[in-house]
DNA sequence: CATGAATGAGTATTCATTCAT
DNA sequence: TATGAATGAATACTCATTCAT
């Protein structure tokens, strides 16, 4: 019986040594990426700050791909949570609007994360090409989510039958990223406050029926 | 006599020679820039691709920063004329179209230099700080531009009079950012075809008097 | 009475269990160095390829160098046993044969073992001078057979009177490491075929007897 | 005049510079690298040991693999051009002799050179496989002179007409190699000393026709 | 006995910048 | 004006070793 009891106990303690690691890291590497960009983020600076020693992140994550990889794959389950929780039991426009304001929540929430996710999004792409793909899944994930808002919104009547819902989920997701790009660590909470009633007013008069 | 004729003639010569040097190292930069992004273009790959030694960039330009800023100075030249002349003679919603549409035709015109462009705005923040000014400079000007036609437009009673010009100048620089960042070198003419006309219809219609 | 009996028992398994590991990490150590070479091997590597954790080696051999002395004594201890068997009963020139054909046959054997062999004596010189003695040893056992089986010969009037024995042991010898050397995971065969007969017709035909 | 003149001594000057920094350091990377193995040395020691910065072996050469590279393309010239020299106008056994001794007066000249070589050999077989075909190409010159040298013998009459001069090329070579190989920077002047006259004596009684 | 998390010193490589020519 | 040799600081990555479990 011993055996039995200590075998996990020991087994939940290194996985929790590990665990506790692991999200101390992440969270250093939010950090830092966010604030000071990608390249100039050092892979000892992320395991100082996370209070272990400067080559525990190589050991963990096998390279500095590994935790950027790692780091993006968190965050994008952490959107995909959060997205889920505020549209659930919404649909058509109304949908389209918590998942825009997910968006931006998810910049008030975790500011660091979201930092980190723009700067990682646009510095990867000539830093770790291996890594677009995951990017790009991330981006049209919100675009389908955008776009499916819209289709189910156009079945509802709710806005015109001709509408290209493709181009305006483009055109939505663009707009949120464009204003929210490079702009964190600033006035981030001005655009919190002006993006989403602009997006709810453009898609209230913009896609909404003639007669509306 | 001699030295008389001569020495204009040199300095005509040497004075030519520095211009045509300057385009050169210029134009390579931008390539290069616009290509591997900016930290991965080193001063000697640029001073080569041009057609002279790896050392001439910085004794032409002192540093990587000098040269970025020269680059932007240039592209910034180059935008202000362009736009002059596309909204030349229009105003209100018509010179908000040709303006947005100058932005696009600008990626279409010199792909490199807008490829370059976007990605010395997003990576010199962590890169090049000092370069922040300059920047937000530019990316002001576009945006004043959008608020001033928009008011010229209200002013005009081509769209309601109690529009938040500021904010939707904001949306729609956003969105042209937002929708053409990171996407050069790809399905940009996608993007161009796409994205205007899109433009024309929100402001159309969202934008618009209530009665339109 | 219960621990009396149970004691031995776990004392006899866990020594099993020791032997066990021992061997089976001294293998995957062979296999490895000969492949990879003395620096490129990792104790990591050994550990896992052997069936077991990653920090086993350190545990049990306390670190790189007491590892591959370990293994560089297992095999001194298998080279004299098998030359022993081999050359046993036999004298002068059929001795020194049979030894050469020893030094062949364990790379036939244990090609593992005899690639890993070679590199450690090559690479140790560098990494663990502190190895030195033993590889000094292990070589001189190999010299000293070789120029005894030599003076065995004369004695028995197999060679001339004035040979220089211990040149020759050299000369044997470094011409049995100096073909196989750097060549273990290729050719080897070919030098297991030619090698042998080129020595016994040397040895025939150079240290015999002018007459014969 | 002027221009014709400065033009080549600019350029005689900065070839000068470089042939000089690259004479310095490939003759500092052979003392390292025959002192402390391949592994252990260092590019910026080879760099400050010739009297410059840490980074220029980097500048110069691209990297580890290239000086190293370079050096043996270096060394193997030299072999080749000394083996010539001593080899000219002899012929059979006669060169045969001299080309052994060739290889010994080799590191004798140039200890730091010959030590470097060998290690290179071994080393870099695991450290550079890329280098292994110039590696092979240096060994296979080697073998080639030996048995072209026994084939002209042969030819001569000066050895048994049935002599296998591949097989024996190989012991030649091997007999070379393997007493010289680790024995650099001790008693080499012993091997220096030995191993000629012991290989001429070999060729003489064991390749000599059976009548004498 | 065995696991595996964590450490930290060492090294190849990159590249903006300086400087001799 | 232009070349290119040389500098040196910075950083990702490796891995033997220590230590908690």
């Amino acid at each position: 019986m011993t055996q039995v009891d200590t075998q996990p106990l020991r087994r939940r303690t290194q996985a929790a040594r590990r665990e506790q690691s692991d999200r101390r890291m992440l969270r250093a590497a939010a950090y830092l990426i966010g604030r000071r960009g990608l390249h100039a983020t050092t892979l000892a600076e992320i395991g100082v700050r996370a209070g272990y020693s400067s080559g525990l992140p190589v050991v963990r994550y096998g390279s500095k791909f590994g935790l950027v990889d790692t780091l993006l794959a968190a965050m994008d389950r952490w959107c995909e949570t959060t997205v889920a929780s505020m549209t659930g039991g919404r649909r058509g426009l109304d949908a389209l609007k918590a998942r825009a304001e997910a968006y931006i929540i998810g910049a008030r929430t975790i500011p660091d994360g979201a930092a980190a996710l723009q700067t990682i999004i646009v510095e990867a792409r000539y830093a770790f090409p291996e890594l677009q793909p995951r990017i790009d899944a991330f981006l049209e994930r919100w675009r389908l989510g955008f776009r499916d808002d819209l289709l189910d919104a156009r079945r509802l009547g709710e806005v015109r039958s001709d509408l290209d819902c493709d181009a305006y989920a483009n055109l939505i997701l663009g707009a949120i990223r464009g204003m929210t790009i490079g702009r964190f660590g600033e006035d981030l909470r001005e655009v919190q406050r002006e993006l989403p009633p602009l997006l709810c007013e453009m898609v209230r008069q913009a896609l909404a029926l003639p007669s509306a």
